[in-house]
DNA sequence: AACTGTGTTCCACGCTGCGGAATAGTCGTC
DNA sequence: GACGACTATTCCGCAGCGTGGAACACAGTT
């Protein structure tokens, strides 16, 4: 692992970094983008009017924000994903069957990435965004994905990212975290007792291609700890989870 | 109209081509980038090192292609569309009610884009995909949106992209437009009769915000000229499309 | 072993992006 | 209406950086 890059393009990456702080800001004019990303602003112009020509920016009287073509390379990054298709209307059902938040992750870079995200109605609106990417330890579908893992792998991960403490339960020893793994390989089931978020908790599967045992993502409920506990914590909802990705590995080989 | 920008960064837009052609590749190595784009390996190289640093590019072996992390702008592009959210379901909807693709398109920069897309099993796979940018006066939806613009927004998008001819029934003069749009202000359906692609038809449905009459972009449902037709086309399809986007109107009002 | 295809590294030249400062608008406020 | 405070733009000279040809390192084929 732990490739040597070449020096990256200056320029491009302050593109790219400039694109990013817009992105968080939803939509920015350019002096805010400039305090907010610590550039001048005549750097942080010039940029915007290169995004707006090609564009991946549009511009609404003096404000920019994100334009659609970045759907584009969305799209051509999900196209990618065999878990997608086939899983993004059991994220649905399983939305509304919960009354909670479901989602989809796999794994890039070391970190679990939500590809597609849906909550029902009385769900609480968490910081959960498409794309969005999570540390591996700390979230149920991110350990499900751990623990599928080479030993390896786990080591380049842990190497990387370190075991962040995100809350008092999180787990930040790498024996305890092991255990876990091993637990969950055994079960087929992940929990996240509150251990990225105070209040939140999840349960999450992974999702594997039947024929290679090749882990393909994992399909996770998250909901708050007052509403997700006893039964419906560790049975319920695991049960229902567990029917839910074994349709999906069922779909996925014959399609 | 007409702005001029001052002179675009070089190495960004040679740095976004390189990523456009990444992504119409799908996955690609070095040189495959390189001839596609026409460009020195060594630039491209540089280029893709650069991008996967930032995380918009992953690499598998020796072939690169789109990460993930674009999702996050995809996000936040989306997240400025009111439609999006309550639109979604209904196109899944319409697709599993008709048999047919639906999807639901916006103006941005003069075009049409299509947000979501969703298709029944049987449906003819077409090259819809997120994020793809198609003329106005040559789709359904596209005039459906066309019909909504002031008459200085039109000369605008006339001027900048033209009425090419797609097919043999692709409207190319601009009066013939007009009175087709007339007519799609009047009824408030739009129809796509082999427009842009030969054998394909489509119907088409404005959104409008109630209170403001703001236009906020255009259901459509596309499929094969051999299914759709007769009362199908002219009167089935439009009278659910017609139910969908009042439903989508209402919904939009109350959120 | 030679050839053809990859991907990767190197480096000197000169173009081009940088950012401070100057300009041009725009909105309030006294 | 003139000022101030805030935007977005434009300008331009210096040097830092990206460029791309050429050299290198592999891997697979003939």
């Amino acid at each position: 692992m732990g490739d040597e890059h070449t020096t990256p393009m200056k320029s491009v990456v302050t593109a790219l970094d400039i694109l990013e702080t817009l992105q968080e800001q939803g939509t920015a004019g350019v002096s805010e983008i400039a305090d907010a990303s610590g550039r001048p602003k005549s750097t942080v112009h010039r940029h915007l009017d290169t995004f707006l020509e090609c564009g991946y920016v549009v511009k609404e009287d003096t404000e920019y924000c994100i334009a659609l073509k970045s759907l584009r390379l969305a799209s051509s990054a999900l196209s990618r994903q065999l878990v997608y298709p086939v899983t993004k209307s059991v994220v649905q059902e399983l939305a509304a069957e919960t009354g909670e938040s479901a989602a989809i992750a796999v794994e890039e870079n070391g970190r679990a990435v939500y590809l597609c995200y849906d909550r029902a109605n009385q769900a609480v609106r968490t910081d959960a965004r498409l794309g969005i990417q999570l540390c591996l330890h700390c979230t149920g579908a991110g350990k499900a994905i751990f623990a599928h893992m080479s030993e390896a792998e786990r080591d380049a991960v842990i190497e990387q990212h370190g075991l962040p403490k995100k809350t008092d339960r999180t787990i930040t020893d790498r024996d305890e975290l092991e255990d876990e793994l091993a637990e969950i390989r055994e079960t087929g089931l992940s929990f996240d007792d509150e251990e990225r978020v105070d209040g939140m908790r999840g349960i999450a599967t992974p999702i594997q291609n039947r024929e290679t045992g090749e882990l393909l993502g994992a399909l996770t409920v998250a909901g708050p700890t007052r509403r997700i506990n006893g039964e419906r914590f560790r049975t319920e909802l695991p049960d229902l989870l567990r029917r839910a990705s074994k349709m999906v590995e069922v779909n996925i080989t014959y399609s």
